[in-house]
DNA sequence: CGCAGCTTTGACCAAACTCAACCACGGTGG
DNA sequence: CCACCGTGGTTGAGTTTGGTCAAAGCTGCG
């Protein structure tokens, strides 16, 4: 069942800015007690916006947030030193970023924006006293990163144990279902702001490869991408050549 | 620098078997308050082993507990319906299991024992209850899965843009640091308890060319396996070629 | 001995990569 | 108004890496 919720654009300001998040308005989020709510709130040092095409976090340095997604769409990347690179994962509001780096000295992973970003930031200094003053925040915080865990998990079988046509077809639902759940579709499009460097760079194919793949299966009907909207048109076709089947998702915590 | 400790067998049993417990005197590890201890204690049920080979997850079912690695080499998999595997990840002694679990309805992962394996096991439905009443144990959980995801991230950089030579130079340094770091390291030797099935598969490459390539760096003199176990003679090459260099780690926790 | 499991090798094949154009489209500035 | 440019998509030709198939060693064991 898909519900369509109005696309965001900045999250609010002003005194208790997350009584009035409409992120959180989405069902697709766990609710949280006003109490829970106001330690987040005490935890957001800010909103910060990000342009299409520019860093959020930069590979090489620790990032001094933590962030929530509010809007848009980023990802999560690593490029090796003679420049490939390695898209390990799309960001979608909601999402939750930094936490690696809190456990390690840096050299994690950079944060690109594909469209313009809003985000919320944290304080990463503070992470320990949230889990401290609600155990249940560091549940939720927990949640988060196993779920990331579990997709960077199946982007790895795709990379390691798929040919092309099932590694394309496996992200194009993949993508299509998050957003989906979120109520970004509109009549049965999401919005799909990437180009086919995205999409190679994730499925680690070349770029040329990955554009032939994605014709011929754009030519066997089975999706469609038009003016940067996606439509799936045989999702039983996709899922069975991807071997790939959304598991139905609770509700996800949000920070 | 490299301490040897003792290769562990079976987990200690009786009352406060915690107190005794040899892993924990590895100093790779965070040290616990007393009160800590009980707890971990508390939650923790009983032990389990698991012979070589043999499953201790299965893939398809929900684990009902969860574990920390106490000895033994294990992995974590994903099988596509037509047989096809994808290893995600080892384990080694202080790894913890079953996390994502929690989150899902099943489908994430199976585990298998490459050598006998020694677990301790623990009360999944009580995890929420551990978070309550030591948050900071739970922060220590959440350190325990960012530190996994980084490490499928770099496995998935790895299936997605190294070509096989640069896989098997990463997965060796990987593999021979993640020991030599819990002292397992015996005068330049780790154990190296895998066939060359293990290896493809967390790959992501066929066996014969697996079984190429690895000759290939053998007869380079960059390592050498014998009787299962591994040394490295070339670390710096192997580094270097692999484009992979693990960062200091700092102590890790152990639940 | 004979079998099972693992490794090794060679011959051949194909999926995916690289290179090199060319095309479409939306600015932008003369 | 249109030539020019930059970005991104498309296509073909030729190459390479890695996959598949098949067979032969090697080791340990009942």
């Amino acid at each position: 069942m898909t519900l369509d919720y109005p696309a965001l654009s900045h999250p609010p300001t002003g005194p208790n800015p997350c009584d009035r998040c409409l992120l959180r308005c989405n069902p697709a989020f766990l609710p949280v007690t006003t109490e829970e709510l106001r330690l987040i709130e005490s935890f957001r040092t800010g909103t910060r916006s990000v342009e299409a095409g520019r860093p959020v976090i930069e590979e090489d340095r620790a990032s001094p947030q933590l962030y929530t997604v509010y809007s848009g769409w980023a990802f999560r990347y690593k490029t090796l030193s003679d420049g490939r690179r390695q898209i390990l994962g799309f960001l979608l509001p909601g999402d939750f970023i930094g936490l690696q780096d809190e456990f390690a000295d840096s050299h994690t992973h950079g944060v690109e924006a594909v469209t313009g970003v809003t985000l919320c930031c944290f304080a990463r200094e503070r992470l320990w006293e949230l889990f401290h003053a609600q155990p249940k925040l560091g549940y939720h915080i927990t949640w988060l990163a196993a779920r990331e865990e579990k997709m960077v998990d199946d982007s790895l079988v795709t990379a390691g144990r798929r040919n092309a046509a099932e590694r394309v077809a496996m992200l194009l639902m993949h993508l299509y279902r998050r957003a989906e759940r979120l109520g970004m579709a509109r009549e049965g499009w999401v919005q799909f702001p990437f180009n086919q460097q995205h999409i190679a760079d994730a499925l680690g194919l070349s770029l040329v490869h990955t554009n032939k793949t994605l014709r011929r299966l754009q030519q066997l009907r089975l999706y469609k991408i038009d003016a940067g909207w996606l439509r799936i048109l045989e999702p039983h076709a996709l899922e069975t050549l991807g071997d790939y089947f959304e598991r139905p998702l609770q509700a996800t915590p949000l920070i």
